[in-house]
DNA sequence: ATGTTTATTCTACAAATGTAGAATAAAATA
DNA sequence: TATTTTATTCTACATTTGTAGAATAAACAT
């Protein structure tokens, strides 16, 4: 099992995207929904999705000219190495450090409070 | 109010001890916490203090030739911040997705989960 | 007072990251 | 087929981060 790293900032949010996608994803895809929310070059795009494969963690299939981009990371996994590592550096591995920063910053909503209530209720029982 | 930047992870390992510590702390007590944990050169530790100092974050005042070091910045404030950026940008600000995160990977304890039961309980009702 | 120790500051440099123009090559079109 | 378009790849460069040796200067010991 490759020990997966973590990912700079940019690299993620296009990560994300593929993730999201659930299937293999163009660049025209890519930028299509970076449109309005990043105002980066296409070349900035495309470099980052080269480094993403460099790194292992998109895979290219071709299609004509055009590349398809697959993830190889899951991102389940990707997201809980992510998320552990940051509990531990953040919060000292304290959850209830972690919600209660989130409640005080007024991060959640009654709803999202009450979701987390009803899985938690759920899962420790 | 100046909005806080993000620090780069080697500087916020120096800032949660000197958060955690109370007080102004010298820069032997800090080299003091990182033994065993860190081998870093004592230089590396003495710039890493410099550049926090140049962000904003840590105030110095002399005594004698030593460096005392003291938060310019809250340790609350910074978590909710860095919490919160965390939670949009992994999890799409879910917070029941982070918590599930966890759980799945067995970041949690028993104790810990309960422990966030209660938090939760008490705080939505 | 002089030499020695050493906490602090400077300076330096490699690697990682953010950013994008120039070059390339394959597809579209005239 | 010759020409234009353009997705992709190369190359480049500034900034940030990780890392630490060299220089400095203040305190200490002789």
């Amino acid at each position: 099992m490759e020990n997966i790293k973590r990912l700079p900032g940019s690299e993620l949010e296009i990560m994300m995207i593929i993730w999201e996608a659930g299937q293999p994803v163009s660049s025209a895809y890519i930028m299509e929904k970076l449109a309005g929310e990043k105002s980066w070059a296409n070349t900035t795009v495309l470099n980052f999705l080269s480094r993403l494969v460099e790194r292992g963690f998109l895979q290219i299939s071709k299609q004509g000219r055009f590349n398809y981009y697959k993830p190889l990371v899951d991102e389940n996994e990707y997201l809980r190495k992510e998320s552990e590592s940051f509990l531990e550096r953040m919060h000292k591995s304290s959850l209830k450090s972690l919600v209660a920063a989130l409640y005080d910053g007024d991060a959640i909503s009654k709803e999202e409070l009450e979701e987390l209530r009803k899985y938690v209720e759920e899962v420790s029982k």
